[in-house]
DNA sequence: AACCCTGCCAACCGCACAGGC
DNA sequence: AGCCTGTGCGGTTGGCAGGGT
């Protein structure tokens, strides 16, 4: 049994707002706020609409510090880094984007961005990314702050804001790192802070647990980690290494969060688009035994999530980035 | 002109969390 | 401790608009 509906359905009215329930509902807002409690406000307001149709139509719409409009390439940007290394949480980016909203963000993305971005995917391939990995050692490099840093790279005719996000991601030895495959670290520091306390592992949806587990993870600390112990010991040649005998199976009361920041899960967060991982350093396996696009989902096949396992012959060595998991 | 297709975006749905009781 | 309710969030859907045939 499902819990009750939070209004009664058939008394609500549904469907687009008119200009009349707007202007209702701005005025009710306005003058009495939402006194903590969007379920009583229509009722209150005389709006025949659900609670939470109200909060949506007054967190999308009608709050005055909403910003419409065309996004800017800064803004292009900034969704595209934090996508890369939050994957579509979509309220944590749009939180970075004054004005904008989850939904906001999250449409464009789905209409546009992620378009450009695979548009551009020809580009990347004749970019030579892997060419432009980092090869100097810098371990110490910091994460962008509240305000992602808009890499600086210059700008010309075929400057690509979404490319150079996402070239930002692949080849810099960035404190978001390197996922084994399972899941995504995330850093759930407010302003993306490198404490590596504030870095917490989320399984991929599907493969371990749901991803709102996240949250209870927060709450005690102890972050879910799973199989990617599987990768091992890591030898640390650029960015973090992590060592495994910190890492717990959920359910294995063991875990916790390590001090040590070279004990945190690495991640790309993001995955990585096909190039990089069918370039010999990385493929993936789907539990069909194709090889896919997982590791990138919202880019590739949105259904499917995969283990990644490293090239038959590299004997479970892989080599991304100048990192290596033995 | 009519139909179809595609893109876009507002709105909805369902789940999980948070907090009160 | 467990239940209940409100809230927040991410995924999905429905409908409109515009372009193409």
């Amino acid at each position: 049994m499902g819990r009750a509906p939070c209004c009664d359905k058939a008394n609500v009215k549904r469907g687009p707002w008119s200009p009349e329930e707007d202007a209702t509902l701005k005025r009710y807002v306005e003058t009495y706020g939402t006194g903590g409690n969007w379920i009583a406000l229509p009722h209150k307001a005389g709006l025949r609409r659900c609670g939470k149709s109200c909060r949506l139509r007054w967190l999308n719409y009608l709050r005055p510090d909403i910003k419409h409009g065309n996004f800017t390439e800064d803004e292009d940007q900034i969704i595209c880094t934090l996508y890369s290394q939050l994957g579509s949480r979509w309220s944590i980016i749009a939180s970075h984007l004054p004005g904008r909203t989850d939904n906001d963000v999250k449409n464009y993305w789905n209409t546009k961005l992620k378009k450009k971005l695979l548009a551009g995917k020809g580009n990347l391939a004749g970019k030579n990314m892997t060419n432009n990995f980092p090869t100097s050692s810098n371990s110490d490099q910091t994460l962008p702050d509240s305000t992602p840093s808009l890499h600086s790279a210059p700008k010309s005719e075929t400057y690509d804001p979404l490319f150079s996000a996402l070239q930002t991601q692949i080849s810099s030895p960035l404190p978001i790192l390197t996922d084994i495959g399972y899941g995504i670290t995330v850093n759930t520091h407010e302003n993306l802070s490198l404490d590596p306390r504030n870095r917490h592992f989320i399984p991929r949806p599907g493969l371990m647990t749901r991803v709102s587990q996240f949250g209870a993870s927060l709450k005690n600390n102890s972050p879910i980690l799973t199989s990617a112990q599987e990768g091992s010991s890591v030898s640390k040649s650029n960015s973090l290494a992590i060592d495994n005998k910190d890492l717990s199976l959920p359910g294995n009361n063991s875990g916790g969060v390590s001090e040590d920041a070279d004990q945190i899960l690495m991640d790309l967060g993001f995955g990585i688009p096909y190039e990089y991982v069918n370039n010999g350093l990385w493929y993936q396996e789907k539990a069909s035994n194709e090889v896919g696009l997982s590791c990138y989902p919202n880019l590739a096949d949105s259904s499917n999530y995969a283990d990644i396992k490293p090239p038959q012959g590299l004997n479970q060595s892989v080599i991304l980035n100048n990192i290596n998991i033995d």
